[in-house]
DNA sequence: CTATCAATCAACCAATTGGATGAATGATAT
DNA sequence: ATATCATTCATCCAATTGGTTGATTGATAG
C-alpha cells in the first residue's frame, strides 16, 4: 500500500523531530551549528540570555530528536548538527503533497469526463 | 542582511506550524483532509477512538496554525486544508541548508588555498 | 414545543515543557 | 590537595498539552 509509512511508521521519530524544531531557541541553536560547525555547550550558551542549564536541556532535546550529535572529546562535548535528519520531515511533506495532488488529479479527470458526457448529450 | 527573516521574523508563525504538525493525531487529520478534501468535524472524528471534543480541539490548533480553514456553512463547519502554509516550513529548511552549504563551501575554499600554498612550498 | 444533531465552551486531570537554582561529577591546572 | 572549568543531575515552578466529561448554543425535523 502506498504512503503506508506516513500513518504510523516513523511517526514517533517524526513527532520528536517536529517538536524539537518547533521551539525558537532550538531553531537558533541549529542555525548557529549550521553556520559555525560543531560547538561546545558553553559556546552555544553565550548566544542566549538564559541559564547554561536551560541551553543544555534544549541541546539534549535536539539530541533525542537526532538533529544533533554529541562527540564527547576530553571534558568538552562537541555538538554537531545532523542535516540528514531533516529529510524525514521533507519526506512527510512530500507525501502529503502527493496525496493532495492525487486527489486534485482524480477530481480533474472526473470533471473532464462529465464535460465529455455533456457534449455527448448535446 | 541575508537570512534575517529566519531569526525572529515569522518565528512565532513557524513555531505554531511546527508544533501543530508535531502531533500524530493532527498529522492524520491533515492526511485525511488532503485525501478527501473538506470534511466536517464529526466526519473527521469518526476516524479516531477519541471524544469529539478532543478532535475539535486538535482542529482548532490546526486552525490557529493556519494549516486549516473553517468555512461555517449552515450548521456545519467545513474544514479545509491549506497546503500553501507548508511553504513557510519549507523555506526555513531551505535557509538552514543554505547556511550549512555556505559554510562547507568556505571550508572547501580554505582547504584548496592551503593545498595551493603547500605545493608552493615544495 | 420538543427531540436531535453539529459543534463549542468550561472545568478538570495527568503529563510535559521551558525556565530557574543549587549540588554533583570529572577532568585539568596549580 | 585544591581551585577551576564544562557539563549534567535533581528539584522546583508556572504554563501548556492532550485527553476526559457535562453543559450550552443554534439550527433542523417531527
Amino acid at each position: 500500500m502506498l504512503f503506508t509509512h506516513m500513518v504510523e511508521l516513523e511517526s514517533h521519530d517524526l513527532s520528536e523531530l517536529l517538536k524539537a524544531t518547533s521551539d525558537p531557541t532550538r531553531r537558533i541553536i541549529l542555525t548557529l551549528l549550521a553556520q559555525h560547525g560543531p560547538l561546545r555547550v558553553t559556546q552555544i550558551a553565550t548566544h542566549f540570555d538564559m541559564s547554561l542549564n536551560s541551553v543544555s536541556k534544549h541541546i539534549k532535546m535536539l539530541e533525542r530528536a537526532g538533529l544533533v550529535l554529541r562527540r564527547t572529546e576530553w571534558r568538552e562535548h562537541l555538538i554537531e548538527i545532523q542535516m540528514d535528519r531533516l529529510k524525514l520531515v521533507d519526506r512527510w511533506f512530500e507525501d502529503l503533497r502527493s496525496i493532495w495532488a492525487l486527489r486534485l488529479e482524480a477530481l480533474d479527470n472526473l470533471i473532464t469526463k462529465e464535460t465529455a458526457n455533456d457534449t455527448d448529450n448535446n
